[in-house]
DNA sequence: TGAATAAAAGACTTTTTTGTCCTCTTTTTA
DNA sequence: TAAAAAGAGGACAAAAAAGTCTTTTATTCA
């Protein structure tokens, strides 16, 4: 488990922000997608159709076919990756596990709970892939190249 | 699994919340502690005996014996709760899992997370038991009396 | 002192999540 | 058309989390 989502969301944030970045008509291969972004192959590969059953993904079989993203990246949002896999817990349910925490029966932490909730939804939901991709690109460069390796010209100064 | 916390960790929460709004020498034990919040016994037992060991409850043996609040209420975080029983992952890992995502190689959401991060903290670490007592009271009551029966005088209007 | 109460301790089982492996089907290209 | 590449699908295995049960120890009280 991660912080906030499911380990197996996580994978899943991870490949399409990947693949979010390739060229419309670049279909990438689980394989190669694993080893770029250093997560399991066999297990992205069970994840990732998952994500084209749930339509967030396209694939095609064969030589040359793999995985991509069909639609605009300006359509696609991390809210909807965070609903397919993990459902809509973290907008729904109270934060200390407490039943029908809802306008009425409050639990201890509530009112400050509502806020910061709503600033996890907009986070998630406000900026589309297209918005997020240059930190994307910069993100995933630096994963690919290493820890030791700088990123030429735009790399870290701080 | 929680939204943001383990399980277990949610009972750890509801199991001391439900200590802190009794009377310091009143002891309770296991089973009447989870039957008044309905949570399961056995395993209560064994979340409340690792409580005891992290030095966040105490306990005693034997006939009126039970489990039971030693320090003042003023000292007591809900984050500490958080840090013993799930660790410190939430205030440390990147919400997305990259690995490394620190200051320099900053995840897409980074700039958003870290002050949702901080609001968190803040939601869990600066008011004590103590200050959340009056809505524990009266979150606990709603759960115990049930859902059918209003709190009287001071239930909800809303 | 013996019975009752309640935590401590640990073994054990079940469920969920995560991860692996194998076979089948589709698609392309030589 | 055969070989190779790649997803689809399902069975299976391992690990983690959640939950159950039994025995032991400590304490109180009649």
């Amino acid at each position: 488990m991660g912080i906030m989502f499911s380990n197996k969301c996580e994978l899943a944030i991870k490949a399409i922000l990947y693949l979010s970045v390739l060229d419309k008509d670049n279909k990438v291969s689980a394989k190669a997608l694993s080893d770029q972004i250093g997560i399991m192959k066999d297990y992205a590969s069970k994840v990732l159709q998952e994500l084209v059953v749930a339509g967030l993904i396209c694939s095609k079989q064969g030589v040359h076919g793999g995985f991509y993203l069909d639609k605009n990246l300006e359509d696609i949002l991390l809210i909807d990756i965070i609903r397919t896999v993990d459902g809509n817990g973290l907008f729904e349910n109270c934060v200390l596990g407490f039943p029908g925490c809802g306008s009425c029966e409050d639990c201890p932490v509530h009112d400050k709970w509502g806020g910061i909730r709503a600033q996890i939804e907009d986070m998630l939901s406000t900026r589309s892939l297209a918005d997020l991709k240059p930190k994307t690109v910069k993100k995933l460069l630096e994963m690919i190249l290493g820890e030791g390796i700088k990123v030429p010209s735009w790399g870290c100064q701080g």
